[in-house]
DNA sequence: ACCCAGGGTCATA
DNA sequence: TATGACCATGGG
């Protein structure tokens, strides 16, 4: 923009603009409640189910990881010393479980080495996200959903239902790549008191996955979404 | 009989 | 860097 060429009327004259990211979550927030993310009993679980989770059902994951629990190998150390086959037996209702059994031999290796969750829990933040990174099987939304879920750091989850949800209200394209759509989230939510971050972004990749499952699913049941009117997908939906 | 699910890696162009 | 193939079970 030229010197002197001062925007004057920054608002569009349009009513529909798509709704900021607070107000999506404050719509969210009523329509489902309180989510008590992420469905584990420790630190570990939730590490070994970001890794069981990727592209699969939670229910899925959650005989996996019951089906661990039963052999006490909910444990770093008790995973490491099972054969591939155990392994990939005990978490065979997860899918992908030769694929999957190598990655969380990789992550606990990793895990061990750097000195386990007291030690980790010392790193900061960027530096936690590189290692994690590069563990092999952990891409960028196994990282996040262990900062944010066991490492309580502030990072805001992008996931599938994530970057369809958004595209379709028109805040960004549909084929955005994960980082930055990322940013996208976390630039739109500074506004966010620091000590705040956390917890709102814990309570909000738990509510569009909620919202992912019953509302805005492949097929959109617009009907029954609190956003419709102020989504492009939802206002040419068929009035009824 | 499909389609989908809380991704990531690897080979190829 | 950008697609495509591949991994696999269980529910709707």
């Amino acid at each position: 923009m030229k010197g002197g060429d001062v925007p004057v009327d920054v608002q569009p004259l349009v009513d529909n603009m798509p709704p900021g990211l607070h107000d999506v979550f404050a719509v969210l927030k009523t329509a489902f409640g309180p989510q008590h993310w992420w469905p584990a009993d420790s630190a570990f679980e939730v590490m070994i189910g970001a890794i069981l989770t990727q592209n699969t059902s939670w229910s899925n994951v959650e005989r996996a990881v019951t089906g661990l629990r039963a052999h006490g190998c909910l444990d770093p150390t008790r995973i490491l010393s099972l054969e591939h086959d155990a392994l990939a037996e005990m978490i065979r209702p997860a899918g992908y479980f030769n694929v999957k059994a190598r990655r969380l031999v990789s992550f606990c290796q990793w895990y061990l080495e750097q000195g386990g969750y007291s030690e980790l829990s010392t790193w900061l933040d960027e530096r936690l996200r590189e290692a994690l990174l590069g563990v092999h099987g952990v891409g960028p939304e196994t990282a996040d959903d262990i900062l944010l879920y066991a490492f309580e750091r502030p990072v805001f989850v992008v996931d599938a239902y994530t970057r369809r949800f958004f595209s379709r209200l028109g805040l960004v394209t549909g084929n955005i790549p994960y980082e930055p759509l990322r940013r996208f989230a976390e630039t739109s939510l500074a506004f966010v008191p620091a000590d705040e971050r956390v917890g709102l972004y814990n309570e909000f990749h738990a509510l569009i996955v909620a919202q992912g499952k019953s509302i805005c699913r492949p097929k959109p049941r617009c009907g029954a979404c609190g956003l419709s009117q102020r989504c492009p997908v939802g206002r040419s939906e068929p009035a009824r």
